[in-house]
DNA sequence: TGACATCAGTTGCATTTGAAACTACCTCGG
DNA sequence: CCGAGGTAGTTTCAAATGCAACTGATGTCA
């Protein structure tokens, strides 16, 4: 005699993997976004933008949409949200005019060297309490993951 | 001479396990709620309440928040979605009138009891492509995460 | 060429979200 | 009792999101 009228036994979502892993990710995310908030006004998507054009110098929003895995919509607005604030260069493409180049403006490149060192503290947070071995099982399950569901602009 | 103006090498996005855990839980969360609104209709608060009151029977709205890891705003609009499609019933509490106590209809059951194995399926998914240990020390990865960053509503 | 698919990027619009305000109710100290 | 403060749950409102439609430009293939 049992409650449950299915024969499987109880579902439990505390246990579900995705649930565990949306809720991990939803933490650190916010905690993030509330950090990066106080201490630079910027978004989460902001903050890709930045680091991507800190690292590669120059890209058109296409690119940088693929190295952040956000939509084209998503970066066009955190760009757009950028230039206002001065943290942007945009030049047109001289061949192809549809193409215009991002990178960071001098204001920028100070934005992102603040910013990096903050992030870095950041991730040794989320580490804290893993062994070397523990995270490197953890980028991998991650990164298998990520590639058995692939996705355009996810996130 | 470097092109970086800091000390510090690269920061890479890609490696950066904030965003890599991001990714991933948002691609799996993704695909799980295209597969849920399409079989049934339901979006991912919704199929948590649901969920929770699969294994619990009757929850007050506050409890489900708490076991959803939602706020009671998106429980309230879960709830009210679910009971218009006649999921839920729902009754006041005898001695607290602030109370009311949530429970699957025989239809909810019937639809709990379908969305169960489909979750499992998803999981399995998920988890293939890795190992027993592997598993293991994700799930021990995600819980401490978890821990180390508290938030009331998260997701 | 020139019609048509495709691509970069933006905008419009409907949906989702969440913080804060709000309603209704309960509790507890005096 | 009664009033201050707390709780359960809903509503309001502004912001974030994402899809689809759009603009303008390029590629392509007959």
């Amino acid at each position: 005699m049992q409650l449950m009228s299915s024969e499987a036994p109880d579902f439990r979502l505390e246990d579900f993997l995705p649930y565990r892993l949306s809720v991990a990710a939803n933490r650190v995310s916010r905690r993030f976004a509330d950090r990066y908030g106080a201490a630079f006004g910027l978004s989460i998507p902001e903050w890709r933008v930045m680091a991507v054009l800190g690292r590669f110098g120059r890209l058109p929003a296409r690119e940088i949409a693929a190295r952040t895995a956000m939509d084209k919509v998503k970066v066009s607005r955190a760009v757009r949200q950028l230039q206002a604030r001065g943290f942007l260069e945009r030049a047109a493409d001289a061949a192809d005019a549809r193409l215009h180049w991002l990178a960071l403006s001098k204001a920028g490149q100070g934005v992102h060297a603040a910013i990096v060192p903050m992030a870095r503290e950041m991730e040794a947070e989320v580490v804290q309490g893993l062994t070397t071995e523990e995270l490197a099982v953890l980028n991998v399950a991650l990164g298998r993951i990520a590639e058995r569901f692939p996705g355009e602009g996810v996130d």
